[in-house]
This record gives structure tokens, sequence and C-alpha cells, in this order.
DNA sequence: CCAGAGCATATACCGGGTATACATGTCCTA
DNA sequence: TAGGACATGTATACCCGGTATATGCTCTGG
């Protein structure tokens, strides 16, 4: 629900068409997450479905302006007031891939933690240079204002969101080598770990 | 995509049925992410549809048992093989709120922060208590084979994954912290983060 | 005997996300 | 000046992930 209530917030900042949300989405999350325009789209016309939102005729240039409704702001003050993530995180790719490398019989896991952090690292670099060219593009004093709202110092926030992310990701890919070793020498879970065949036929019932 | 290559990994293992799957996958990855059933019979039709695996008759109890094809082996290993999340990181509702509340005006960002840091403390509360609880229910020392393949030793591991990645959220809201004061301190950008209001028109053209 | 619970399969439905169609306007250049 | 490339702008079709629900079945306890 996130690009629904991303555009939200937008429009209770102010009125705007499609196109000109994404521009504004993008302009606050860089390239990270580029914003698929159709989605904008349907997005807005779920909005209007539920009240939240309205196209209010057009501008002067024939765009279509959608105008938040005072459901749309309690909406948005919600968003930001409830913390996010406590009920469900989203399904971690990596972590189901490691979870069943584990279980499963015949694959490699230290392979895939190899090279799994050697990406893992390959994106981070990225991102520290994706931060040099931000610092860099950044206007260096913009004494009053400089129109960007504040939209460049988000852009450096959410890369420095996926650093840590990143940095996360290295460390627990870390932990789970040791883990994996101490268990292949230990007495537990020695199976595993290795190409052993024969798993027994132990089914759910 | 992870939900369709943890079937197809199971399914490398031994043939099974739809429940059996859903049962096997939720023994790896515990209560964090409960699969629903229903996702597992269209995920296997699709995978027939792509010829990955193929419904193969029923067993004694009346089960249609799927069954790999080499085709889906090819698949497996590509999954194992490849790295994950170096094109597209999955969009970051945190990261996205952040975001906006950092750049449009009337949100209390320190309000938000603060709230986002005691629900992912919580959060991080509840994962160690779920450690403990895994950590009493295993089995303390299976000589040879305890029968559950080492899924203890995956859900243990997912918990760790949530665990990394909580206390990342943490530091990273401590860092967007500082930035913040340093930013409202220093010259740039110090509108935003309090309430000021009187927008100044920023369209896309 | 039957009410409830767990097992098992299947389908309807919605939201997220991508690709694409289509139309307009601008700018560059052959 | 005609035309091609390109950005702007809106809209729709389509697939996949995810949830809820319908429908049987078996087993068990009161």
């Amino acid at each position: 629900m996130s690009v629904k209530h991303a555009l939200l917030a937008l429009l209770e900042q102010q009125p705007m068409y499609g196109y000109q949300l994404r521009a504004e989405f993008e302009q606050r999350t860089g390239t990270t997450w580029p914003l698929n325009v159709g989605q904008v789209y349907t997005t807005l016309t779920r909005l209007e479905r539920d009240g939240l939102a309205f196209a209010d005729g057009e501008d002067g240039e024939g765009h279509v302006i959608y105008r938040i409704t005072d459901a749309g702001r309690d909406e948005v003050a919600t968003w930001f007031t409830t913390p996010v993530g406590r009920t469900q995180p989203p399904r971690d790719e990596l972590a189901i891939k490691l979870a069943l490398a584990v279980t499963v019989p015949g694959v490699d896991v230290g392979t895939v933690i190899q090279q799994q952090r050697s990406a893992t690292m390959a994106a981070l670099q990225d991102y520290t240079r994706l931060k040099r060219q931000a610092a860099a593009g950044a206007v260096p004093d913009a004494g009053a204002d400089d129109g960007s709202g504040g939209a460049d110092l988000a852009w450096s926030l959410v890369l420095d969101s996926l650093v840590f992310a990143a940095e996360a990701e290295i460390r627990w890919l870390d932990h789970c080598e040791s883990r994996l070793r101490r268990a292949a020498a230990g007495g537990v879970g020695r199976r595993n770990a290795r190409l052993d065949e024969e798993a027994p036929a132990r089914g759910a019932r």
C-alpha cells in the first residue's frame, strides 16, 4: 500500500495530475524504485473509488487534476502516525532461498552464500557511488530555498536505507556461514550443507 | 517469484501434493511468512503451464501428486546459483514513508521516527522471544538424524535475518534523526521537519 | 448421530506491477 | 519544410502475489 499512501501524501501537499505525481515521487526516491506510470493512474482510480481523492476537472493545459478529500487527509495522517512492519514483514527472497538451500539436499550452501555476498557488496559499491554523485550534484548551500523542497535530502536518506540494509544482509550472511560451520563441526544438523543423497520419506501426515 | 522457486525446490527433493508443500514450506520458515494454501495451488497450476512441474496422478489416499520436470530442475539450479537483489530491491514502505515525511510540509518527522523505532524495537523483542522458544523446543542433541532435516536450523536462520534487518532499521532511524538535526541546525534544508505552511507551487513542468 | 475440527483441493477476487497502445507537442536535422 | 526522435500525458490489458471463501472428506467426542 506504499504507493497509494505516497500519492495521497503528495496530493495533500498540492492538487496534481498523474504524470506530475510520478515525477514528484521519483524526485524523492531517485532511481531506486522507478514508478510505473500505469500504476499511478490505476491507483488514482482506486483512490477515487474509495473516496480518498477525486478528479477535479482540467487545468489550462488539459491535464486531469486530482484533489485529496477530507477522508484522504485522515488516511494520510493515520499512515504517518502508524508505524509499519510489526505485523507481517514482506517475504524476503534471500532468506527463503537460504532456508531452502539448508534443508534441501544437494545444494552447496557455502557457494550460495559466497555468491550472494559478492553481489551484495557490488550493490553496496553502487550505492556509495550514487551517494557521491548525489553529494556532488546537490546545491552546496541553498540559502533560502533551492526549490527542491528537500527532495535531494529524501533521496539521500533512501540511499542510506539501502546501504544499511545491504550491510545487514552481509552481516547476516557471515553469521549464517559461521553457524553452518559450527553445525557441521558439532553433532546437530551435520547433514545438508553438502550433497548427501537419500532423503528419508517424511510426508506431512 | 520466491514462492514459485521454493515450491520447485521442495518438489526437487521429493514429489508432493499441494497441502504437503505448504506444510514443508512453513516448517522451514515458521510463523514468519504463513503461506496461504490457495497460492500453492495457483502456483502449481502455473508451474504446470510453464512445463516446470506436472500433476502425476494420485497416491493411495487420493492426493494429487506433483513432480518436477527437467526444466524445473534447471530452474531451481539457476535460482540457487544466481544471486538475488542486485537489480531492483523491493519497495521499502518505511523508506518511502520517511522520504515523503521529509519533503511534505506539515509532517512531524521526529515523531514518525520515534514511533517507528519503538515499534521496531518491540518487534525485535518478539523475535528474540521466538528464538528462545525455538532454542528450547529444538532437540538438544539429535545424534544421527532427528527427522526434521534441518528445518529448525532454517527457521532459526530466518529469525536471525529478521533480527539483523530490524537492527539495521533502528540504526537507519538513528542516522536519519541525526542527519535531520544537522540539516535543521545548518543552512541547507532547514524547511520541513517542522510544520511550516505555505508551500510554494512547484509543478513538474 | 452429528457437530466441530483438521485435511485437501479449487476458485473468485483484489491490489501491485509491467507492458503497451495511443495521442500530442517539441526539437533537431536532412 | 517534412519527417524522425523524443518527452509528455492518459488509459488499458495482462500477469502475478496474496487473501478469502466454497466445497468435500475423515475423524473424533459428546
